[in-house]
DNA sequence: CGGATTTGACCCGCGC
DNA sequence: GCGCGGGTCAAATCCG
């Protein structure tokens, strides 16, 4: 709703887009309105309503109206023609901007005009006739005076839901501005991971989420701004209008910087987060030229980018889910490079490469769980360097905020989620439980088949979609099992995040359309054949929950986020039937920020929600 | 015939 | 230094 009442006009597109993709509603009025609304006014462009548009302000506005549009007696005569129950949501809607401008009036004139037709009845018969019009039009009056009120309560809920998201977000714009003043003006000193105790709101540090898009662009961003950091640093509270744009740093790669180097890492994060939301903008204009990498290839220096890339393919975001097939659906093309007998595993590890893009680093490790066969254990490394099939978006945004939200965790930016271990944090999130965890050692407790995070070294985020929570969940049991033993190993380098998504009762199969149709706005030119291969059952519930995601996930910069994640898991929870849940909590995270979905060649329903 | 897959060889990091 | 194991390469093979 919020989207309506800010941009009406240039989201049409988008609320279109989310109607489709969104065709069952349950999550509150607000949503039900916006697809009502929208609903109306596709329906007027369709049929012979040229109006429509005008029409819509007017309900969105409540009541600032062209009164020659709707007084008099054509309005009389509309209403009349028209039956109780409005034949199409359009008619509905005229009676609906009528009455709620024009009641008084059209009451006098339907009064007027019953009291002139009584003046001038020279039979009974006809002064019933009139009479019968008469209560009928003041039936019809009371009802819709009714949905006048109806909708009117709607309207003020939906306005005092945007000026609330907007206090909030200038909370957090003003919360972020004064970290960065503090941050740019003192030694960045990133505490072991067992003291991390720390408040959230002590977070000095910004997250940039990935969705898969190469970083190329914004590694340009990076090294430009790593360039001028000293003088920005310098600056301290400098003119910073950019900082409005904090907290909603969630740039479209994964930017994190799991190094040895701390300081760089702050630095790194503060610097993006400063300017993010310039990026984005840029990355809006270039829309879906991607990759401008080979341009900014030649600017930027091979180091830069190597360890940059490095470090963003040190993060690994493991998917457990039961599958049948040889391999997840994620919506990607893959090609197999290579296949090996892991120790420990009878069943062979196959190397997967994206081939979406010719250069694209992506690679996935998909292996089999020795303890259980019909368990898929999928692992993710890298960020996509190009545009992505609609059909991945949901992956690809799932891996790299959890990517994120581990490195986050690993760094020092640690979410406060639940109880905060020294290296191990586990928290509950609706009843998703949700374990931080130390790579190194927590893997022989969470891991069956440890050998699918092959290396120590590499910050490991492993999303189980297999055991419900109601039965101790491996990882649930491993990371509580580590918690226990986490105090051993006060330090932490990387560590492993595990996500357990799943819900309720239900053993949750692999969902192999991972997000084919999220992001549905009819056919893409990706992946035509894996589309036609997907499992389509859970596309309703997966087209609804982002751009619910989308339009009331607070923009959380990092320190919002478990929040988000908490408010997303509510969501999904309070849905039974629903069975990604990980990739909607996650995309809540990324969304909620305003993230512009240009991995889903600019045709993301998000690209439009920025935050203003 | 071109693209994808298979598979043995090779490289590299790590632990002993 | 050596062995082990993970990861990658690239030639061979398969397949549509």
């Amino acid at each position: 709703m919020v989207l309506v009442t800010m941009d009406t006009s240039s989201n049409n597109d988008n609320l279109t887009k989310m109607k489709r993709s969104s065709p069952s509603s349950g999550f509150g009025a607000d949503q039900g309105v916006a697809i009502k609304r929208e609903k109306s006014t596709s329906n007027g462009s369709s049929s012979n309503n040229s109006d429509c548009e005008n029409r819509k302000e007017v309900q969105l506005e409540g009541g600032v109206v062209d009164s020659n549009q709707n007084k008099g007696g054509g309005n009389t005569k509309e209403k009349s023609s028209s039956p109780n129950k409005p034949s199409s949501p359009n008619q509905r809607l005229e009676l609906i901007s009528f009455n709620n401008l024009q009641t008084p009036k059209t009451a006098a004139t339907v009064r007027s005009s019953a009291t002139d037709t009584n003046s001038n009845a020279t039979s009974s018969s006809n002064k019933n006739t009139e009479d019968d019009q008469l209560v009928s039009a003041k039936a019809e009056m009371s009802q819709v005076k009714q949905e006048n009120e109806r909708l009117k309560t709607t309207l003020s809920k939906v306005v005092q839901d945007y000026q609330s998201l907007q206090m909030h977000f200038f909370d957090i714009v003003q919360q972020e501005q004064t970290k960065q003043k503090s941050t740019d003006k003192t030694a960045v000193v990133v505490l072991p991971a067992s003291t991390h105790h720390k408040d959230i709101d002590e977070e000095p540090e910004l997250i940039s989420l990935s969705l898969g898009r190469s970083n190329s662009a914004e590694l340009k961003k990076f090294k430009d701004e790593k360039t001028n950091s000293s003088s920005k640093s310098k600056d301290g509270a400098g003119n910073h209008e950019d900082d409005l744009n904090k907290g909603l740093a969630l740039g479209l790669g994964c930017k994190f910087e799991v190094s040895n180097n701390a300081a760089r890492t702050e630095l790194v994060t503060n610097q993006r987060s400063e300017n993010s939301f310039e990026e984005l903008k840029e990355e809006e204009v270039v829309g879906e030229q991607w990759p401008p990498s080979k341009i900014l290839k030649t600017v930027r220096s091979g180091d830069d980018e190597l360890s940059q890339q490095n470090q963003v393919k040190k993060a690994r975001v493991s998917v457990r889910a039961r599958c049948d097939t040889p391999t997840m659906n994620d919506g990607c093309q893959w090609r197999k490079y290579g296949q090996k007998i892991a120790k420990g595993n009878p069943c062979p590890r196959a190397y997967y490469r994206c081939t979406v893009a010719p250069a694209c680093p992506v690679r996935k490790q998909v292996q089999r769980c020795a303890e259980n066969m019909s368990i898929l254990i999928t692992t993710y490394e890298g960020t996509h360097n190009h545009p992505l099939p609609i059909a991945a978006t949901a992956m690809a945004s799932t891996t790299s905020a959890a990517a994120c939200m581990l490195l986050s965790g690993s760094t020092s930016s640690r979410p406060n989620f639940g109880t905060s271990a020294t290296t191990g944090t586990s928290g509950d999130l609706n009843g998703l439980s949700f374990n931080i965890s130390d790579n190194s050692r927590s893997r022989p407790f969470y891991l069956p088949n440890s050998s699918i995070s092959s290396s120590p070294s590499y910050p490991t985020i492993t999303l189980d979609l297999t055991a419900p929570p109601a039965l101790s969940s491996t990882s649930a049991s491993a990371a509580s099992q580590f918690s226990r033993l986490s105090s051993n190993f006060p330090t932490t380098r990387y560590s492993s995040t595990s996500l357990n998504f799943s819900s309720g009762s239900e053993s949750s199969t692999l969902p192999t359309s991972w997000g084919n149709g999220y992001l549905n706005y009819g056919n893409h030119p990706y992946n035509k054949n894996q589309l036609g291969s997907l499992n389509l059952g859970r596309q309703p519930q997966e087209n609804f929950y982002q751009p619910y995601f989308q339009k009331n996930a607070p923009p959380p910069p990092q320190q919002n986020m478990t929040e988000s994640i908490a408010a997303a898991t509510k969501a999904i929870t309070s849905d039974p039937s629903f069975r990604s849940a990980l990739a909607a909590a996650i995309t809540s995270i990324v969304n909620g920020g305003g993230v512009t979905g240009n991995q889903a060649g600019g045709e993301n329903v998000g690209q439009n929600l920025k935050w203003e």
